[in-house]
DNA sequence: GAAAGCGGTATCCTTTGGGATACTGATAAC
DNA sequence: GTTATCAGTATCCCAAAGGATACCGCTTTC
């Protein structure tokens, strides 16, 4: 993610751009988009606090199957890209909420499209299974 | 990828939906979609065949850095997914090209969210990077 | 006083993704 | 005759992701 910019280009539609500079730069958003969704649990995760700000394990049972080190792990990341924040409450003992942000809604669009294309894909793999048997 | 649907909900705007089974639902959409975009090469072999047809080893060239056996496997996946078509004529040796299908298209609008989201984020970090100095 | 819940951390282990290298049999180029 | 190219495959290896389990100090509930 720290890597220079060498070469400027305006946003154009993907399928028009050919030039090695624009695809590469194309490449690289794409790829960064992809990393900060990596993974088997952010997904997951985002979509479980967009109900609200949960606590721990609140959290962990919402998202099932993830265990404590993943879910703490995974939580830290969301924190570093600035989708979620934690707060601490001085209670005895302390209540930690993990709550999303409002940079995490810059996510939707990105979020929508995988849904539309994973709906549509799933129908048509659910299709070929019927026509294969 | 084969597990069974139990309750089909119209599709509705990602930000509105909160019902478990719904939930589940789109989550599962999105997963599908990341999946078969996962890994270090997919979206490289991808944008590399826009161009057009690409025999194996002028991918594996064009792909800088990918071995053969990853290329042959990326491959094979592309194919499964339907987003490549492998021609093979019988030339002496043999001529093998790689094409996208119709259907890859169908990954324009997911890329293009992907690109955009990811041109935003990286402006964004490397302006708080300059701050940060 | 024992058990369970809180928010995690520590340690060990397995699985997966992917890199490095070597090899194939046929053909074309030098 | 040697070398390079084609489209891969086979084998070995390494690092990262993630699962399993145990544990921490603290507090409420039974």
């Amino acid at each position: 993610m720290s890597t220079v910019i060498e070469e400027v280009i305006p946003a154009a539609d993907f399928r028009t751009m050919h030039s090695t500079a624009a695809c590469n730069q194309s490449l690289q958003a794409v790829q960064d988009a992809l990393y900060v969704l990596n993974g088997k649990w952010k997904l997951p995760i985002i979509i479980a606090l967009r109900e609200g700000p949960r606590r721990f394990r609140e959290l962990q049972r919402l998202v099932t199957g993830i265990t404590a080190k993943v879910l703490s792990k995974e939580l830290k990341e969301l924190e570093m890209n600035e989708f979620a924040v934690r707060h601490v409450y001085a209670t005895t003992p302390v209540t930690v909420e993990y709550e999303l942000t409002e940079y995490s809604h810059s996510l939707d669009s990105v979020i929508e499209a995988l849904r539309q294309w994973g709906t549509q894909h799933r129908a048509r793999i659910l299709g070929k299974d019927k026509l294969e048997i």
